[in-house]
DNA sequence: CGAAAGCATAGGAATCTCCTTGGGAAGCCG
DNA sequence: CGGCTTCCCAAGGAGATTCCTATGCTTTCG
């Protein structure tokens, strides 16, 4: 089998005609070089060198191996360039999960931010929802995320809450903002709730069944759609209310429907955002360095743990 | 250091998500190609796979590194594929070495005749005078030639004669071409002779030389010009007569000197065209073409030995 | 002709390669 | 939940390869 160890015994041999001058360069005994090439002639067939007088002479067969020698030769030392860079953060790429809320109103600016820092860099932002990622992470696909967390615990995770957010109670109706939500409020009230997807493992809707459990009531959604911009302009045309986190509030209202207003649940809900990888796994300083602009960025726009 | 084996379980790996399967691909056993992945993580001195449960996952770095290794493997099965067809002469170059005079009348038919059989081939006619060839072949640069051979011995070399060509004597004047002529007329003429350069060691001059002195006389040359063309050239302007090979003066009269004419010398003397290489070489499949289709060509236009 | 240069060969130590066997973790299924 | 399968890792050993030193042979050069 062709080697590429034979393929720069080669190439040397080649430049320098002379297998002495080659094992010169390569740092071995001419021994050696000689029985590289001539387990290259081997393999291929065909004689790259006349053995003449004192000396080696490449033959055509040589010239016509030569290019593709070196192109192999090149590529594997690029790999090993390109690699280490993508080590080193000056390329390569970035593969951070984030749910999909987190993504809304902190992706676009963690993406610019680790640009910033790292302008050479591919980032990419995997995952529409938190349980999405979370199975991706399980699979190994992603090497850790940012994720909206119901409970703190998961199995064979490490979970790291980063933040708190709270759920706001949005609606176009400023009546219905004077005081904050109670269950009781909530669970009489029309609501528009976004990833339908996820109904059962959505974080807000956990929060929001438990908040109402607990008061004896049910919950119940008029209106159930995938995307939280979706339900932000249906609350704006009064068609419902919604609860969101507050992050995604001031982020898609102002935008989507600026006659929308809202107000705390009583008790107030937190929907809690944390990063998480398979436990004992080695994080790669792409990662650690996602992980840290994430951080700080969440915490700038929601309140600490 | 890099291996294109670990590049090759690499691949196997990154495109069957598992070392089992890739294993099962290249016809290993499973904890072979484990083995050469972990030596490519180890050389490159990062993770290339996260193993996650059952499989494994390629990294972004696996990522990164993939267009690296198949351009690497590519470019060794490429140079697989460009060499044997270079033997097969679909490709590739064939040299070959092959005096001036010869060049002149025979070349490049001999070139069209190669062309026609291998139509993928380049071809490289190398030398301009047979010492120089001679030389050349010395040092390995060539493998084989046709050359004006004085004699057919030559030390280190194996000399195959093919055919002969006789010398002739040229004039512009009439009267000269009369009778044959001999030593006594030829030390008497005034000669026009070409190949200054390799004027000690030029087959023809050596056998002017010996037919001289055989003879009792010395030899003497008026005019020394570099190519064959100018010498014939000057013949036609009656600046004085030369000694060429027929062939030759049959391929260059016309076109360059139509009123001179040409007689034999008497005795008659032949320059020998013979096929050279080292002694013991293997001869190539490129040469041995060469040969053959330089052998019937010459016979075609000069007398068998 | 002797000295130097340069490749080939030989033999041996170290390394690598590849196999088989066995163990453990994770997923699958009844 | 418990057994079964799948898939990876680990260990050990046989065989091949690699790479060295030492040496011999041929060519070249002074």
């Amino acid at each position: 089998m062709l080697s590429l160890h034979q393929l720069r015994c080669f190439l040397a041999t080649y430049e320098h005609g002379s297998l002495t001058a080659a094992a010169e360069e390569l740092g071995y005994a001419q021994p050696s070089v000689s029985e590289q090439v001539r387990a290259l002639e081997k393999t291929l067939g065909v004689p790259l060198f006349r053995r003449v007088g004192r000396g080696v002479v490449p033959t055509t067969l040589a010239d016509t191996l030569r290019p593709y020698a070196e192109q192999a030769i090149a590529a594997s030392e690029e790999a090993r360039r390109a690699v280490q860079s993508a080590v080193s953060l000056e390329s390569g790429t970035i593969r951070f999960g984030m749910f999909g809320a987190a993504r809304l109103y902190a992706g676009a600016q963690i993406v610019a931010d680790v640009l910033e820092r790292y302008p050479g860099v591919r980032v990419e932002l995997i995952g529409q929802h938190s349980n999405e990622v979370q199975e991706q992470l399980r699979r190994g696909h992603l090497e850790a995320a940012l994720i909206a967390a119901t409970s703190v615990e998961s199995e064979g995770m490490t979970v790291t809450p980063v933040a708190r957010d709270e759920l706001v109670y949005i609606s176009a109706d400023p009546s219905r903002l004077r005081s904050p939500v109670t269950a009781a409020r909530l669970a009489r009230a029309s609501l528009i709730m976004p990833e339908t997807t996820w109904r059962s493992s959505d974080s807000v809707r956990i929060l929001l069944r438990r908040f109402l459990h607990e008061a004896g009531h049910n919950p119940q959604t008029r209106i159930e759609v995938e995307e939280a911009e979706i339900s932000v302009d249906l609350v704006g045309r009064g068609l419902g209310d919604s609860v969101i986190p507050r992050a995604a509030a001031e982020q898609l209202v102002p935008r989507l429907a600026p006659n929308v207003g809202w107000v705390s649940l009583r008790p107030k809900q937190y929907d809690v955002m944390a990063i998480v990888h398979r436990r004992g796994a080695v994080l790669s300083p792409a990662a650690q360095v996602l992980i840290e602009i994430a951080t700080r960025h969440i915490r700038s726009i929601a309140e600490p743990v």
